[in-house]
DNA sequence: CTGAAAGCGCTTACAG
DNA sequence: CTGAAAGCGCTTACAG
């Protein structure tokens, strides 16, 4: 232990009378040393109680053993979304199964460039748009294995998401089918998607669009809608309340809201529930994602069904891959999704 | 960019006609040289695409700028548990506010020991008992600060705790003054708190003998109820349902199921909803640490509200205390805890 | 203001 | 089977 510092490398070979080199293979390969130079060099690394620097030996090896994941949005509101730990969830339980760490890297100081710039991981899963070129021109220098999750696939890199015009478009045409005209539409937060990219191209932007055609087909316009854009929100159930009190304070009330997250859907029929509005009856609500809070929520919700872990799952099995040596391009994986119909949603009163 | 070999610190120094200190310092301390000197440094990193490599960089300055946290099982049970995802985010928030990032390290190889070993970071936050003195060892002699929540404070490191048995011992209290007789117990998994450390004082331990005290001191004994004991449970939503679907098979039903964990209590609840059994007409459930969807499940949660955001920003803070050089030796923090009555918990039928 | 040089603790051809 | 030595890419006294 000598004088509390931790024993080194060296102090093993020293008093244990071998070189480094052979400390380095009793930990390492042993068949490359004898049976009695590991059983003396383990013996005294044991009682010296050294244990090898990973920091020294990532150094040397030029790897991490951890992939990266980062967080869309300061930490509260990445963490407070089901979404994004399912997704999580699916990263996960890949790198468990590689062996792998998972770092999750918050935008540091405000700068997701220098959170990028610093990361100490062997590759990146980004979830959302974040990500812009100026963030990719650095993951490139780097040369750093890299896949996006909701991002924009032109971007060049191998991306995961679901077709999310198509289910959105389905999701407000159920709504639309029920007889629902004055609607209130809760889109996500500018932030977690805002910078880098094309804009229209974005997660948010692609559901508007779905929505819009599902009120074009019907010979409506999105936009007759009073409510329409006015509300957007962070993925968290306490978002979701302050929302759902923000719609109570409209009058007249609309009959339906249609979210882009269920967390917030459920905050709003939360703060529904306090005025003492009866969902479906006064007001109807769907979400999206279809979490497990989705399934034991009263009333169960209307949602889009996407597979958050299997996401996760799919990003970081590719991530692997490319970790691995392959090259994957831009490859685009696409996940199904489905419009799952429960009880959250019904015919308007007055109709 | 000289052949897809990423440049280092000598190219720039090469390529500017400057020395390797100087490049250094044009990155981390500009005032130490020349603006002249800087902005031709600067400008030939730009040109050749240079990033400082964050493993060298950490090697050589000894930290990492990351903190451990410990999974207590695989990922899937762990991420699938909304109090440990809840105790996450009170970490990662304090570790965003330090500029660190948050490293999350399953078992891997299923063995936490190897994980320990070589995990890249500056200090270790363990949540539940798993934390045995053999890994106790390996972070001394890593010389790596580390605190534990919800393990034994006994076993020499900061602790973060709530006081366990008087939480249990209050929720049992409640159950049997609303005159239930027949119980199922549903405890946490023994393998989140298996080895290691004086078993008796794990989390699960400590809160059935909080259990207990409220049968005796109603001239009870907990060992006369013929569920006691018998269903052990992972904390997600499946399993809840799973030992939801146990129970119903129990021939007579008990009249209450008193759980460890409000996502089991959940899980239960949309088990016996599924059979028709109403709650809490037919069943009382309570739950336990008031996670959100407590709140908003139907009917709502009795449950022990315990602050998992705090534990984990507690925990974090006292870590970079640690990291800072502080000795906080075995200090032990204790987060006050309480009994919410909501509408999970009533009186049983046939009394 | 600037640079040569040692050092961080490992790994790994290479030569014996 | 074993060891001397170079190398990984940075930082930082130290001397000028």
């Amino acid at each position: 232990m000598t004088e509390g510092k931790r024993p080194t490398i060296k102090d093993i070979a020293q008093e244990s009378g071998y070189s480094k080199t052979a400390v380095s293979f009793a930990f390492n390969e042993p068949s490359r040393i004898s049976v009695k130079a590991r059983n003396q060099i383990l013996g005294v690394a044991d009682r010296l109680g050294y244990i090898p620097d990973p920091m020294a030996r990532n150094f040397s090896l030029h790897k991490h053993m951890s992939v990266g994941f980062l967080l869309p949005q300061d930490v509260v509101h990445s963490l407070g979304n089901p979404y994004i730990g399912d997704v999580l969830e699916g990263i996960g339980s890949v790198c468990q199964k590689h062996g792998y760490t998972l770092t999750l890297i918050p935008p540091l100081e405000g700068s997701m460039i220098q959170a990028v710039r610093n990361a100490a991981v062997d590759g990146l899963i980004a979830l959302g748009m974040k990500v812009g070129m100026d963030i990719v021109d650095i993951l490139n220098t780097r040369k750093m294995p890299y896949v996006t999750i909701d991002g924009t696939p032109s971007a060049g890199m191998p991306s995961v998401n679901i077709r999310d015009m198509d289910a959105a478009y389905q999701l407000m045409d159920a709504v639309l089918a029920a007889g629902h005209k004055d609607i209130a539409i809760v889109s996500l937060s500018a932030s977690a998607f805002s910078d880098g990219g094309a804009k229209e191209d974005s997660v948010p932007s692609k559901r508007i669009q779905g929505f819009e055609k599902a009120f074009s087909e019907r010979w409506m316009d999105i936009n007759d809608s009073r409510h329409v854009h006015q509300f957007v929100s962070e993925c968290t159930f306490p978002d979701g309340v302050d929302i759902g009190r923000k719609i109570m304070a409209e009058d007249p009330l609309p009959t339906a809201v249609v979210t882009m997250s269920d967390i917030v859907a459920i905050g709003c029929m939360s703060a529904f529930h306090e005025k003492g509005i009866n969902v479906p009856k006064d007001m109807s609500v769907v979400g999206f994602d279809n979490d497990i809070a989705a399934k034991f929520v009263h009333p169960a919700l209307t949602t889009i069904d996407q597979p958050a872990l299997e996401k996760g799952a799919m990003a970081a099995e590719a991530l692997f891959r490319m970790i691995g040596g392959e090259h994957l391009g831009n490859m685009r994986m696409e996940i199904p999704f489905r419009l799952v119909k429960r009880e959250s949603l019904a015919t308007p009163r007055n109709t």
